[in-house]
DNA sequence: GGCCTTACAGTGGTCTGACCACTGATTCCC
DNA sequence: GGGAATCAGTGGTCAGACCACTGTAAGGCC
């Protein structure tokens, strides 16, 4: 209680209350799943009218960290990810372009998380990966099961690296990775050999793990995605040079 | 009967003015540096009060889809991927141990990032990192400024990269990796060879950028920071050997 | 006595109407 | 003509009231 004082009062108030709010959760007073004082309680103690309150716990709740429940109260919730996917496709609305750049994020962390899983994958985690690619091999033909396939397969990767923040960061870009993933194979799914290529290439990445030689995992999911990216260019160019004919 | 309702109608005040607005920018119908209305205005229009509103409203401000002026109005703002930064912060600082994870997200963008800026570099990028590295050697005995300048140089090589994706996540968690660098320099600054090796090892970074060599710059970060992490240990070591003497 | 219903207190949800503070342009005085 | 005072429009803030939802405790029915 004798911690909430009044310190500086340069900020405009509804900015206040944010900071107060935001200071708090990081320096850890206020942990997940605790549930806060009352909106009239807390107005007075912050020395802001309820309205003004209600924009600042209002907004932290809309990114997601807070849960408001109508007779109940407001409790504090561990950051939604959920968010984050919303907000990159949101963005994403006006600024095209730049799901390439993503595929960079999204490299650069399966290639730390890949190191990672050769480091720490238990056993079930590399049955959970096992799996995946029995899935992907079982739904090659189908641009739909396949991508879902697809991206579970790189996820349990990720997930196998036993790395929060890789984690986080994996699961924000996540929505955007899973709508591309199922375009992308769309688009190559006719293109010659690729079937026998992603079976391949898929199976000696889990390989690589199961061996726990980073540097190979690390080089042969990189090839993988460079692979990747040719086979979708040559897709295209004859795509464009079949048109004319037909 | 009435409890069986469609979802969709049963949205609350706050939440349909909210929906309202999404759906406009969407759609199209808001374009960016667009004007609002007035709040009375607006708050006339949808049927609900100003402070109901205005919450909406200052909700999407703070995903930065809004850029509220006081004594001018509401501009309709290309969304900010900036406001990921805060977000990180947020939902990283909140799992306790953290820190240690975060570095292998700081690895995973750097040696990906540091692989793109050997294509992409231009000249001035290589000359702004060359000017960190003069600088990170002017500072070597000041913790404070020598871990500063060696966040610097780093930050530099992430930029060369020019990738917005990753220079986004970079510096969502640039604000606690900026903590960490200071801190690491204090405990390992006195131990020997420290700053030979400092020199040294930034100094080959930099020359593969130059020379263009992707996998030889990724492999001398990496042995970058997995040196700095040996420093660390020893001198942790050391630290707890003194102890009992003094 | 046990179960269902009801009433109540506490909480978030919303509204009204007022006043303050900032911004920009207009007007007025020098 | 230039600078300062003025004013209208806008967001910023406030107080107090009432509504709607939730969980619980008191009461009534069987």
């Amino acid at each position: 209680m004798s911690t909430m004082l009044a310190e500086g009062d340069d900020l405009s108030g509804a900015e206040k209350v944010f900071t107060f709010f935001r200071d708090a959760l990081l320096n850890g007073t206020l942990k997940p799943g605790e549930r806060l004082l009352g909106e009239r309680e807390l107005s007075l103690r912050l020395s802001v009218s309820r309205p003004l309150l209600r924009e600042a716990l209002r907004s932290l709740a809309m990114l997601g960290f807070l849960d408001i429940r109508h007779g109940k109260g407001a409790y504090v919730r561990q950051a939604d990810i959920n968010v984050l996917s919303d907000f990159f496709t949101f963005s994403l609305a006006q600024q095209p372009d730049i799901l390439d750049d993503v595929m960079q994020a999204r490299i650069a962390i399966e290639c730390q998380a890949i190191r990672l899983a050769c480091e720490r994958a238990t056993e079930s985690d590399l049955k959970r990966i096992g799996s995946k690619l029995t899935r992907l091999m079982d739904t090659l033909h189908d641009p739909i099961e396949g991508g879902a396939a697809d991206f579970a397969f790189h996820q349990a990767i990720v997930e196998a690296g036993h790395s929060e923040a890789l984690a986080t960061l994996y699961g924000a870009i996540g929505e955007l990775l899973r709508r591309s993933h199922v375009q992308r194979r769309e688009v190559t799914v006719s293109e010659p050999g690729i079937v026998d290529y992603l079976v391949e290439a898929h199976r000696e990445v889990f390989l690589s793990i199961v061996d726990r030689n980073s540097d190979a995992a690390d080089r042969k999911l990189r090839d993988h995605f460079a692979i990747g990216d040719e086979f979708r260019r040559r897709s295209l160019i004859s795509a464009f040079a079949r048109r004319p004919q037909t």
